[in-house]
DNA sequence: CTAGGGTTAG
């Protein structure tokens, strides 16, 4: 084996140090910094190779500039810098973010006219692209003519992708009939129990959620901390808080913590239910385990109470997020807005 | 040596 890494120019190892330093850091910052690299990048002489491009252009999608990685693709297209398949999955997948899925199906039309031979990322991304539309039917369609034709086979992604979509349409049957195909066969479901347990207990059937909890744990498929977020989530929606606090001490009996989400779930619920105190003691167990509230948390705590008309307490709150440079939205505003009106109306008797 | 899926607030 020769080694290639020591016959690069230094030039380029500094490159890649940079994009890895990208990767690596945060912030405000960091979109700009990435457009100014890949300025840089195709100054240089000789011109960046097309991984160097595809790993920069990583990293923008990373941080959903979808418009600006496709634009960045066309300039280097027009570098003359020749485009691969990696290259024109993460465009197909740009587009599909985009809402412009037919883009997408464009793509795939010049893959096969330049003798490039789709993989099953380009599949996954297509598929994926028409569940982002709504069009779920499709996806399946696509999804069975791939199986039916052996044009590929199905990995996580892909089943994960139609899985997905058939509960975000209000099949979570056939989505669960899916998922039990999918555990027959060699590809086995981890992610995919997440996703259906989440549509059971969305559509009301927290106690079949339970069960295929059970099922899973049976298999030896661990839950993870959204599988029990999604569960507690079910049970305190159906006013079952009792079990949901058992559940709680479940995950943390099997070396799950609970994250900010799964407290931001419990906060809600108490502000939903009127005790606005037992939210806030949730949020200081939540401090005290050294997770930090965020945006979702203080615009719970603020909605619960609103609700109750308490818009002097509900302003502090907003002080008090304000103060940790937490920036209100339009949900958080919203909720203020409605606590106002309350009050108002209340003013007026 | 780069691409794709799951949980939270109005």
């Amino acid at each position: 084996m020769n080694c290639t890494r020591n016959r690069l120019p230094a030039s380029t190892s500094h490159l890649n140090q940079r994009i890895l330093h990208l990767k690596n850091g945060s912030g405000p910052t960091k979109v700009n910094d990435a457009l100014q690299l890949f300025d840089e990048m195709l100054q240089r002489q000789p011109p960046p190779s097309i991984i160097q491009i595809n790993q920069l252009m990583t990293l923008i999608v990373k941080m959903k500039q979808y418009s600006t990685a496709l634009s960045l693709f066309k300039r280097v297209n027009m570098m003359g810098i020749p485009s691969d398949l990696y290259a024109i999955n993460i465009s197909i997948n740009c587009h599909c973010r985009l809402n412009q899925v037919a883009y997408g199906f464009a793509l795939l039309a010049t893959l096969f006219k330049q003798g490039y031979p789709p993989d099953l990322t380009t599949y996954n991304t297509l598929i994926n692209g028409l569940v982002l539309a709504d069009r779920v039917f499709e996806a399946v369609e696509l999804f069975k003519k791939l199986l039916i034709e052996k044009l590929c086979d199905p990995d996580q992604f892909m089943y994960g992708s139609v899985i997905n979509g058939l509960c975000k349409a209000g099949h979570t049957i056939k989505a669960y009939e899916l998922l039990r195909y999918m555990e027959s066969g060699s590809c086995k479901p981890v992610v995919q129990y997440n996703t259906v347990i989440d549509s059971l207990c969305k559509d009301k059937m927290v106690d079949h959620a339970l069960q295929l909890f059970t099922n899973m744990t049976e298999k030896g498929v661990l839950a993870d901390v959204i599988t029990y977020s999604s569960l507690i989530q079910g049970l305190c929606n159906f006013g079952r808080e009792t079990e949901a606090a058992r559940m709680l001490m479940d995950m943390e009996g099997k070396g799950v913590s609970p994250s900010v989400v799964t407290f931001n779930i419990l906060v809600d619920s108490f502000c939903k239910k009127g005790s606005v105190k037992d939210a806030e003691l949730a949020v200081q167990a939540m401090v005290r385990r050294g997770l930090n509230p965020d945006v979702i948390t203080y615009s719970a705590l603020i909605d619960g109470y609103c609700l109750r008309g308490e818009i002097d307490e509900a302003e502090k709150v907003l002080d008090g997020m304000v103060e940790k440079e937490l920036v209100p939205n339009i949900i958080t505003y919203n909720s203020l807005i409605n606590g106002y009106c309350k009050k108002k109306r209340i003013g007026k008797r």
